[in-house]
DNA sequence: GAACCAGTTACCCGGGTGAG
DNA sequence: CTCACCCGGGTAACTGGTTC
């Protein structure tokens, strides 16, 4: 059903039906009436691709993700990505994921050439982010969900305070007697990952501790490299007491290793985990963790920013840092 | 002649089609 | 092979007709 059929079907011009339909006042009470009871009749939506040829721009907010078999799995994006959805829907946008597997920049270049996109959502940005820069250059709206310091001018974040929250976990294992702490972490190229790292030296260090670089594995961001990287910490002729993963993906994979190899957590090793494991884990141990409260609120608030930043918010004003907490659970305990 | 309401026309853009 | 033109659904600027 097309706006043209609506128009024929009421005796009205093309022009009349698109203004009742949009709210324009130009229209008669009568005619308008007229017109959206026609439209709903007839079950009348628009077609998202005229309107895009018409206007220029598209009505849809985009979401590029490198998605691969376990970030399906990964309940926390997919909680964060429902809310902003379900958000962007009272505001008639669409949430378009447009994933990738292997080139994320030129998969940014195909969905803005698209021109179905306005804005997107960034997430798990870099220290050097060339997909905000692109953005930026392009002059397309988009909000990061992370912040990146390489950025020269204001653009729209939300993010958690990292560092603190890397703080929080560390300071509770440093008091709980911990000395040899291990860091089991993203790729340091993550803004994410930088700056919780920051923020767990500055803790040691606060503790009278350095940094032990074999005790460092910045390379696991999904649940196999999280595995991986336990098993080799717990190789180690002088394995960690206790151990902070720095993401939930990494972090499934680090508590499985850690089972695996028969060790009892919170007895004789402590582990922390950024982002918990998530509701739908299996692990009967409540694993201690530093939380960002409320993923679904989070999804709504990214919306909110995108939503503001159309409607021509400066940059400067869509900025939000969101408080880590950090939630004990079973998995530490004092060091031997 | 202002206010109100509705119609006409150009245009958006990329791809398909037919004519030269 | 090249090029002009058309197509799709919709919007926006402009125009026109009533009515008070």
């Amino acid at each position: 059903m097309s706006l043209k059929k609506i128009a024929t079907e009421l005796g009205l011009s093309l022009t009349t039906v698109s203004r009742a339909l949009n709210g324009y006042p130009e229209v008669a009470q009568a005619t308008r009436a007229a017109v959206l009871a026609a439209a709903a009749r007839l079950h009348y939506q628009p077609d998202p691709g005229a309107r895009g040829l018409a206007l220029g721009r598209g009505d849809a907010v985009g979401l590029v993700f490198p998605i691969t078999p376990g970030d399906l799995g990964d309940v926390l994006f997919l909680t964060v990505a429902a809310a902003l959805s379900e958000r962007l829907e009272e505001a008639a946008m669409d949430l378009l994921i447009v994933s990738t597997a292997g080139d994320e920049l030129a998969a940014y270049q195909r969905a803005i050439r698209g021109r179905r996109i306005r804005a997107f959502v960034v997430p798990r940005t870099r220290v050097h982010d060339a997909r905000l820069a692109l953005l930026q250059q392009q002059g397309v709206p988009f909000v990061a969900y992370g912040r990146s310091p390489g950025l020269a001018t204001d653009y729209a974040w939300l993010d958690f305070d990292n560092e603190r929250g890397a703080r929080l976990a560390t300071r509770r294992l440093t008091g709980l007697g911990h000395r040899r702490i291990a860091y089991l972490g993203a790729p340091a190229e993550y803004n994410f990952a930088a700056l919780r790292f920051d923020g767990f030296c500055a803790e040691l260090a606060a503790a009278g501790l350095a940094p032990s670089p074999p005790l460092l594995l910045r390379q696991a961001l999904d649940r196999r490299s999280g595995y991986a990287a336990m098993q080799q910490l717990l190789a180690l002729p002088q394995p960690p007491t206790a151990v902070l993963v720095d993401n939930h993906l990494a972090g499934v994979g680090a508590v499985h290793a850690a089972l695996h190899q028969g060790r009892s957590l919170g007895r004789d090793l402590s582990l922390i985990v950024y982002d918990g494991l998530g509701t739908d884990s299996v692990i009967r141990t409540a694993i201690t963790a530093v939380q960002q409260p409320g993923p679904a609120q989070i999804g709504r608030v990214l919306a909110e920013l995108t939503l503001a930043r159309l409607e021509g918010a400066p940059p400067a004003t869509l900025q939000r840092l969101h408080q880590p907490v950090l939630v004990p659970g079973d998995s530490d305990g004092p060091a031997a």
